[in-house]
DNA sequence: TTCTTTTTGCAACATCGTTGCATTAACTGT
DNA sequence: ACAGTTAATGCAACGATGTTGCAAAAAGAA
C-alpha cells in the first residue's frame, strides 16, 4: 500500500528524483486526471521534455494510466494499486465534463461485457462518457 | 437516399466542388475510417488546409463523423443516412485493429445502456474497442 | 568516495491542426 | 448567359502536442 511519492517510486524501482516526487505529489493530490499543461502550470520549473518522459516512465511502470477523453490532449491519473507494468487497471469508464472540462475515472462502473461479432478479437474496450459532472449541474 | 457524391452534397446544401466530390468519392469507396493522411496520399493535388476545412464542413452537416480511435490521429467515416447536422448517428462501437491499424464502425453493436452514478448527467457515450480484425487473424 | 547508470535540460525537429487573407470558383436572380 | 454575391480554395504563418539526440548533472551501487 504505497501512499507517499517516495514509497511509490521505490516500490516500482524508479529512481527517486525531485522532479518525479513533485509530479507524483501533484497527481496524488488530484482526484481528476491531469494534462501535461496542468502539471506545467503548477510546477513551473519542470522542463516540458522531462515531464513527457517522466509520465511515459510512470505509464510503463504502472504508476499512472493515460486517458484519452476525446479532447485531443492526453491526461493522466494515478493507477490504483492493481496496476503494474504488465496490466493496467483502467477497465473503468472515464467521464469528461463538458462544462468544467475535468476528466476523471468512474471506478464504480466496470466496463460491461459487450457482445461483438465473432470475427473480431477484442483485447481492450475503452469507454468515455461525456456530460455534466456533479459540481456543474 | 443520396448515394452519389453530387447527390450527397446537394442534399446537405453544400456547394458542389471538385475537391469535395473527390474526397467524398474516396470516402464512399472505403468501408474503413480514413485519416487526413490517407486522403492526402490518394488525392495528392488536394491542399492540406482545404482538406481539414472540407472535413469540418462535412462533419458539421452530418456527412461524416469523426472518430477518435486512440491513435492520436482523427479518422472520418461516412455517416449513414440517419445523420444530420443536429444529431450524429455514431452511437455504434468503433473498432481499431492493432495489426493493420484500420478503424471501422461496428454497426451491429448499439452502445449498451450503462448504469452510472446518479450524480452524473451523461450526454454521450463513446466506445472504442482494440484488438484484431477478421482479416488479420 | 568513486564509478556506473539514469535522469535532466537544451536544441532541434515532426505531426496535427488552425487562422488570416487574397484569389478563384460556385451559385442566384434576372 | 451574365453580372453580382457568396462561399471555397490555396498560400503563408502560426500554435499545440509530442519526440529524438546529445551533453551535463544527479542517483544509486561498490
Amino acid at each position: 500500500m504505497a501512499r507517499s511519492s517516495t514509497d511509490i517510486l521505490q516500490s516500482k524501482k524508479l529512481r527517486v528524483t525531485s522532479v518525479r516526487e513533485n509530479i507524483l505529489t501533484l497527481l496524488l493530490s488530484n482526484d481528476r486526471a491531469v494534462s501535461t499543461k496542468d502539471i506545467e502550470k503548477e510546477l513551473k520549473q519542470v522542463d516540458r521534455i522531462t515531464l513527457y518522459r517522466t509520465l511515459k516512465a510512470f505509464e510503463e511502470k504502472g504508476v499512472v494510466h493515460k486517458i484519452d477523453d476525446g479532447t485531443g490532449v492526453a491526461k493522466y491519473a494515478l493507477c490504483i494499486d492493481k496496476c503494474d507494468e504488465d496490466h493496467h487497471h483502467d477497465d473503468h469508464v472515464h467521464f469528461h465534463c463538458n462544462d468544467c472540462g475535468d476528466t476523471f475515472c468512474v471506478e464504480e462502473i466496470e466496463v460491461p461485457y459487450i457482445k461483438t461479432p465473432s470475427k473480431l478479437k477484442v483485447d481492450r474496450t475503452s469507454i468515455v462518457m461525456n456530460g455534466t459532472c456533479e459540481r456543474c449541474q
